[in-house]
DNA sequence: TAGATTGTTAATCGATTAACAATC
DNA sequence: TAGATTGTTAATCGATTAACAATC
């Protein structure tokens, strides 16, 4: 159930720092663009918006990457993050569903730049094929499974309508791709071993509007600092 | 700190809760569209995608609002986390910044079904302005003063590069924003009081990626269930 | 009354944090 | 050597879960 069971080292990543790795490869890289070498985890704690303390214990379960009394070299650090998360060479990615979302999805730069490469647009819609999204031509549904053939596709984006959010995702696990991206606002059912994250846009709107409402209530204390 | 401390019943509903309350919400919308009344928590959190235990642990922090031997009335409930969360009427967003991501959102339409309302669009870009998205108009960044106070605007959408998320979020919160959903690869800064929530595509796939490497190594178990 | 299911308790598990010994 | 900063320990905190008494 967790997995491989330990044994020769394979080192167990709690899944709260999993989530965080990428963070601080993004805040890495942009240290690395401001041309600093050297950074301390208070440095980088920082920029990625988390507490040292916290970006050590992170760190340390991936190995000991630092110096005592210096620091962390920027661009070492930086590979060994990208290598933990398996992102040091291009991962072939395929989206399903070219409407608003799917466009902005094909479009969006952070893909390429962070170790994706789109490989293939699909569209249940006909009259979309042959259209060119990001230099990418929207090709048909029915094309999934020689698309993930060839280009040994692993990872999926559901972009279409929660209705066809199910179908897509089990022709996905058909074809053999094991993790999902869902921006489809359903919960979609795969079995044991495939791997589903879901990024709701309502759902994230909705918890600002709770915190919003508990502090126009009780008028007690306002925002202490207005900056 | 922690906000009001409590006292006369404000109820403290951990982070954790609150945001699974929108999954419940949208799962008890699901069954009231399929026509059923009644649901037991096994069966509610069947469609919400959490265990029964949670679930039931959740609802307990907003009240008893179940009949035990019988299960929850859908329409009762549902209106009991809508009122929680604070989206029974509509609260006016602004979204800033209208590229692809900014489009798909201005078009998604599942704000607008879960009780916010997109008031205004802005782009620092003069060619877009007067462009019609969605029905909305895209108007000037520096307008944004004038419709915050006009349509008392608590929430903003940042859909703009990395490079403009941190002056928008200063702009926004000058004008009285209290809430930021940022979808910018930028961690934003923000003073005391302010909330932000941060989207991040580009993080969601690395996540997918590090255990997709995971799968790939070790060979020793495959998927068990292959559906 | 018997059966069903909630709401709550208590145990467990995992994540965060402060503090500091190790060490550059 | 003195100063700095990592990597780790241990304490704390919060979230999850199973179990079951309460009660419809």
């Amino acid at each position: 159930m967790a997995g491989r069971t330990a044994g020769e080292g394979v080192r167990e990543i709690p899944e709260a720092t999993v989530a965080r790795l990428p963070v601080y490869l993004r805040a890495l890289t942009g240290l690395a663009d401001d041309g600093i070498t050297t950074c301390s985890s208070e440095e980088l704690a920082l920029v990625a918006g988390v507490n040292s303390a916290k970006l050590r214990k992170d760190l340390s379960y991936l190995g000991s990457y630092g110096t005592r009394g210096v620091g962390y070299d920027v661009d070492y650090l930086r590979y060994q993050i990208a290598r933990e998360i398996g992102v040091t060479q291009d991962l072939p990615v395929v989206i399903v569903g070219i409407g608003n979302l799917g466009h902005a999805l094909a479009n969006y730069s952070g893909f390429r730049s962070r170790g994706f490469r789109v490989v293939a647009l699909l569209d249940a819609d006909p009259t979309r094929h042959g259209e060119v999204v990001a230099g990418v031509e929207v090709r048909a549904f029915d094309d999934l499974e020689a698309i993930v053939r060839e280009h040994d596709v692993a990872i999926g984006v559901i972009a279409t309508p929660a209705s066809a959010a199910q179908d897509v995702a089990d022709r996905m696990v058909a074809c053999g791709i094991s993790s999902v991206l869902n921006f489809a606002p359903a919960v979609i059912a795969v079995p044991e071993g495939v791997d589903v994250r879901k990024v709701d846009l309502s759902i994230e709107l909705q918890i600002l509007a709770y915190h919003e409402q508990r502090k126009s209530h009780g008028a007690g204390e306002r925002m202490e600092a207005a900056q």
